[in-house]
DNA sequence: TTGATAGGCAAGCAGCAACTTGCGTCTGCT
DNA sequence: AGCAGACGCAAGTTGCTGCTTGCCTATCAA
C-alpha cells in the first residue's frame, strides 16, 4: 500500500496514468512522445522507463509483452484501497 | 493537488490520519502519545508537528486554536479530488 | 547475418525530505 | 509576577529519489 502513495507521489507519473487511463495499450515510445508533444516534458526514455517500473511495482500498471513490443495499462484495483481506508472519499462521487 | 499526494506518502502522516479520521479534536501530545503507544512509533514531538503542518497544508487536516492547545480535525476534501481524476475509484464503494 | 528498432541494467550525481537538536513564544494557573 | 505546560521556528545531518549516462540484450526485417 506504501507502494501505491509513493508512486502517486509524482506529477510525471500521475500524467503517465491520466494518458494510459483515457487509452490503454501504449508503449514505452509512444508515452515517451506523448508526454514531449501533448506534456511539453523532455524527460528521457529512461527516466520514463524508471516511472512505469514504479508504477508496475505498486499494481497501477500492468503490462504485457508481444515480440519487441512491450504494452501498458492502467489498472485501478489498488486505487480503491484509499476509499476503503478512508471511506469518505467515495461518497459523493455517485 | 501534489501536496495531497506527498502528504500521503508518509506511513506516519496517514496513521496520524487514521487516528484523526476515527476521532476528531486532538492536540499535538495527544496524538503524540497515541503514536507511542499505540503503533509503537518513537518520534519527536518536532516530528509530528512537522507531520501535523505537512498535513495542514496539503489541506487534508484543519487546526483550531483554543487558549494553549490546538486542536485538528481531519478533512476528506482533497481526497475527493483523487476519485475525480480516475473515476474507477469511487465506482464500487457504494 | 547484418542492421535497426524496442527495451533493460547499473553506476553516479544532485536535490529533497524526514528527523534531530536547541532555543524561543505564548497561554494559563497560582 | 513567576512558573510550567503546549507549541513554533530554524539550522544541520542523513538517507532516499529522480535523472542522466553508458552499455547491453532481444526481436524483426532485408
Amino acid at each position: 500500500m506504501a507502494d501505491v502513495f509513493r508512486a502517486l507521489d509524482d506529477e510525471t507519473r500521475r500524467i503517465i496514468l491520466d494518458e494510459l487511463a483515457a487509452s490503454d495499450g501504449k508503449t514505452l515510445f509512444e508515452i515517451c512522445t506523448l508526454l514531449t508533444t501533448r506534456h511539453g516534458l523532455g524527460s528521457t526514455r529512461q527516466a520514463i522507463s524508471q516511472h512505469l517500473g514504479v508504477l508496475e511495482s505498486a499494481g497501477l500498471v500492468s503490462t504485457e509483452r508481444r515480440g519487441r513490443h512491450k504494452f501498458h495499462f492502467f489498472n485501478s484495483d489498488p486505487l480503491a484501497a484509499i476509499s476503503q481506508r478512508w471511506p469518505a472519499i467515495g461518497k459523493d462521487t455517485k
